[in-house]
DNA sequence: TCCTTTATGCAAGGACATTTCATAAAGAAT
DNA sequence: ATTCTTTATGAAATGTCCTTGCATAAAGGA
């Protein structure tokens, strides 16, 4: 799936990093490019730059566009443009769970292109199977009109502990599905990778890509509700942990008690909260923490309640905010996970120093 | 100071990264290699491992040594033997504190060559200036016989809070040195590399590198004493935190009543130890937890007190040792610390994929 | 002394990348 | 309409680096 690199004993390494450097210079470019325009960019010369595009959009990675010449200002003879091809295949964003099968369909680059729910009232766990989910991908797929589009990724967001391989380990509320290899089931009957990971670690990620937190270092998310769970993103990466159960903190007796809040006690829930989180601020000294939940107008007085427990044990205080991502950030960070595979395979990583 | 690697549109960058391979395989091999071995290893042309090693040898990196036809079953022309050149620079480790300084000096493959440690008695911390570490750190060098010696990397254990930079932003021991660039005074002074780093987290850096929790992905390390503090070790790095503070678990009302443990209340103290542990490793999920104190013969009635605390919270209790690594713990990690230096910066990171 | 084995030396050939000079296509000026 | 300026493309020459393949060197054993 991941196209492979040259050895470094092999010229053609060159002509592929190259390749790559443009390709994720069209990539990361919004609007189009121009061939002199990735000459000037990449630093790379223009007949390198011209073989590379030439066996990208062979390989349909892009696609080049007919030269513009109008625009006021734009002397000289056109030039070449070219341009991304992000609907050359598909990301899918997965949020399993007991009340709703969520799938979001998204361009390589990660824009959501379309959203798929199949609703359930939560009393039958054991409704959601391997076939169950399929089906539902499956109708999102052909909803969106990208039947027969290629699969780059999958990220699933699911509720219980699961193995880095995408084993279930341990599910409270769908036991049913504990030791199903879902990343491999899923995998072999879409042709693409799956990556299965812990619901609220998702939920995470997507806070770190585009919720409160955006693009700090280092966060705490805790989600709040009929249990509490958190997730952590470090340096920039999400935590899984060494049994993929990173983030479990619902068995705290002191966050224990806390289930179910009423709005009344909203205060007393962000003390309890606050002493809670100290523990756990003290130990990563994260740039922000972010607390997802519902609620209203009660939202300043549980931050405030929070910041000042926290205050009180914390040498440095992070920002403490309320997440404003809804019911899809689960489904979101799976787009997410989805992306960031895509690029380390597609886009490679950042050339090592 | 670092290498710098050339860019993929120019074609030395093959030369550059075969040369990184090569001077890798010299430096991880204990022994000696022979060109043809190289040649087996590498997977590189015989012609091109050539010319990388007759430019590391020219650059003082590796040395040639005489063939040796001896041995029974050795047939054939005798092959040419190389060496790392692992006393070609100095790598430094520092313990600042108010107690000792302590300094260890190594070869650049982290094997401590000497040791060197100017005690105080700790009634006077405004004894710790950056003059006295300079004068320590030249003494060390010299009684070890490495004077003119080029120092590749400096990593220095500091008991407070020091930012990325290397500026001291808080420390309850020697409150005078606050803000101070402790790594710019030094590296300037002594014109290598200098890496500064709370104590705590780079005695959880030695644990991770040579201690009980030798090579597991995560760890948590608790350092009990007068004051207690942790360091976290997350996917094999030593996690600084936002403001590099984190670790500094000291603060938590439930760890602080613990001060000061006596030995006969050591089953109390494992109990509070572990509850106050277990937001930890509910949080990170970490393959090993290591504590560090002196518990004699206490150890295994503590362990037990620990692990059944976290048995009763956690939902994966991770294995949990006494660590083995004495005072020189600090110094060691510091080693670690300008050894990681070295190596990222001399023989490169792993090709990104 | 000759054969086998292991290793080195050297030349030929191919893939890539860069620089340089010539050409093409547009707007602006005469 | 023609010419100039600007911007961009096309194509050839040059150099670096790597690999393959053949010849040579240096040891032990028969």
């Amino acid at each position: 799936m991941s196209i492979k690199l040259p050895s470094p004993s092999d010229p053609a390494l060159l002509r592929s990093l190259n390749r790559r450097t443009i390709l994720r210079t069209l990539f990361d470019s919004d609007s189009l490019e121009t061939l002199a325009g990735i000459v000037k960019k990449t630093g790379v010369s223009r007949p390198t730059v011209e073989a590379s595009l030439a066996e990208l959009a062979e390989q349909k990675w892009i696609e080049e566009l007919s030269p513009d010449s109008s625009g006021p200002g734009r002397l000289g003879r056109p030039a070449r443009r070219f341009r991304f091809r992000n609907e050359f295949g598909i990301l899918v964003g997965l949020d399993l769970g007991i009340h709703k099968i969520l799938v979001k369909i998204a361009d390589t680059r990660g824009t959501v292109l379309h959203e798929h729910v199949y609703r359930m009232d939560g009393t039958s766990p054991e409704q959601l199977t391997v076939g169950k989910i399929l089906e539902e991908v499956r109708a999102a797929i052909n909803e969106s009109g990208h039947r027969g589009s290629r699969i780059w990724a999958m990220g699933c967001g699911f509720p219980g502990v699961v193995t880095a391989a995408g084993v279930v380990q341990r599910s409270v509320v769908v036991p049913h599905l504990t030791g199903v290899n879902l990343a491999a089931e899923l995998s072999e009957q879409l042709n693409t990778v799956v990556l299965v990971e812990n619901d609220a670690n998702l939920a995470t990620l997507a806070e770190h890509r585009e919720g409160a937190s955006h693009d700090a270092r280092s966060v705490v998310v805790v989600k709040t509700g009929r249990r509490i769970s958190s997730g952590l993103i470090i340096n920039g990466a999400l935590l899984r942990g060494h049994h993929g159960a990173a983030g479990e903190i619902g068995a705290l007796p002191i966050l224990r008690w806390a289930e179910a809040p009423k709005l009344k006690d909203v205060v007393e829930y962000g003390q309890a909260l606050g002493a809670g989180l100290a523990a756990l601020v003290l130990a990563v000294d994260p740039e922000a923490v972010v607390i997802q939940g519902e609620f209203k107008d009660q939202e300043a007085a549980l931050l405030a309640a929070v910041r000042t427990e926290l205050d009180r044990f914390c040498i440095y205080t992070p920002s403490v905010q309320v997440s404003k991502l809804g019911a899809g950030a689960v489904a979101a960070g799976g787009v997410h996970l989805a992306g960031d595979r895509f690029r380390t395979d597609v886009l490679g990583l950042s050339f090592a120093q």
